[in-house]
DNA sequence: TTAAATGCAAATTTTTTGCGTGATG
DNA sequence: CATCACGCAAAAAATTTGCATTTAA
């Protein structure tokens, strides 16, 4: 659960916040740990939960104002929602495609690298001065699929073409 | 304004929507003109001012009543936000890319051709049965550079790979 | 006349903001 | 002692829901 890079992406964090001239309080420390350390990008509330069990005090206030400072020093990416809570990706910090299940929520992350050479072809085309792209799959995570009785997922199921 | 194919996609709406067993009643009729004729992804605030000169009485609730329904008939496309109100595609209802300005919050639609069959192989590689895929990418719209001080757009100057 | 459509207002949810207090350098 | 961190509570904003009434097939 602490494997290396992900206490390297902690202490990458916890510089990025000293070189902007915050101050690393405990609660702070902590808010990184517990983003860091779950694995299915965590919401405020969820990071706020985490916190609590260390410094039950903390309020959910203090929570998204830490997360504020993460988004402008790069070092956590929103992925944000409309009707449900935004979901926060600290390990992958960059631009990178996701996997969203319709059933539980669970967010994974992609591997499948993207072309980014396209982002100066489309730059060129429209004129628009592109600063990141957002690329989401929804669809219905493999543990899902089994709970809705379906057969296994067979890594390679009918996979709708619906979109 | 009212170009042919826009009025033929106002035909395809109202068909689904009877389809489905819902009355076309004239609210509905003028949300569905409000929202073909909307050049930029009206949200439902929008369409209901739109939709308020011709029926002053109509409420809010009935625009996301009847953009429900439309939705559940896959004749809109909802284009999610966190901070801000949704948006919505009626012209062309299926899943593709946008071009999102983070200046003045338009929204355009991205002519390129998306790598459908990558949908397949990512269903492979991970479980994931896919039903859809969002990419949206976030910049500053020609207007708006111009704007902001800098030189003309020229289609094509540089692009910021900041992803 | 039965069911659907609608207006209105309240409720929900997430995120932001204002203000006062307390910690810290 | 001046600033930053923080809790608390209120505010904002978008969307949904409950209920009563009107409309319409």
């Amino acid at each position: 659960m602490a494997q290396p890079d992900l206490q390297h992406r902690i202490l990458e964090m916890k510089q990025a916040l000293l070189d902007r001239g915050v101050s690393l309080t405990p609660r702070r420390e902590k808010l990184l740990e517990v983003l860091i350390a779950s694995d299915n990008h965590p919401s405020a509330s969820e990071i706020h939960e985490g916190v609590r069990r260390y410094y039950p005090g903390t309020s959910l206030a203090t929570i998204y104002n830490t997360i504020e400072l993460l988004k402008e020093t790069g070092q956590v990416l929103e992925i944000e929602f409309s009707g449900a809570a935004n979901r926060y990706d600290g390990r992958i910090p960059d631009s990178h495609p996701h996997l969203i299940c319709l059933e539980c929520e669970r967010v994974d992350d992609l591997q499948l690298p993207e072309d980014d050479g396209s982002l100066g072809e489309i730059a060129k085309a429209t004129g628009y001065q592109i600063v990141r792209r957002r690329t989401d799959y929804y669809g219905i995570c493999p543990e899902c699929q089994i709970k809705q009785g379906g057969a296994a997922p067979s890594k390679g199921g009918d996979s709708t073409s619906d979109l």
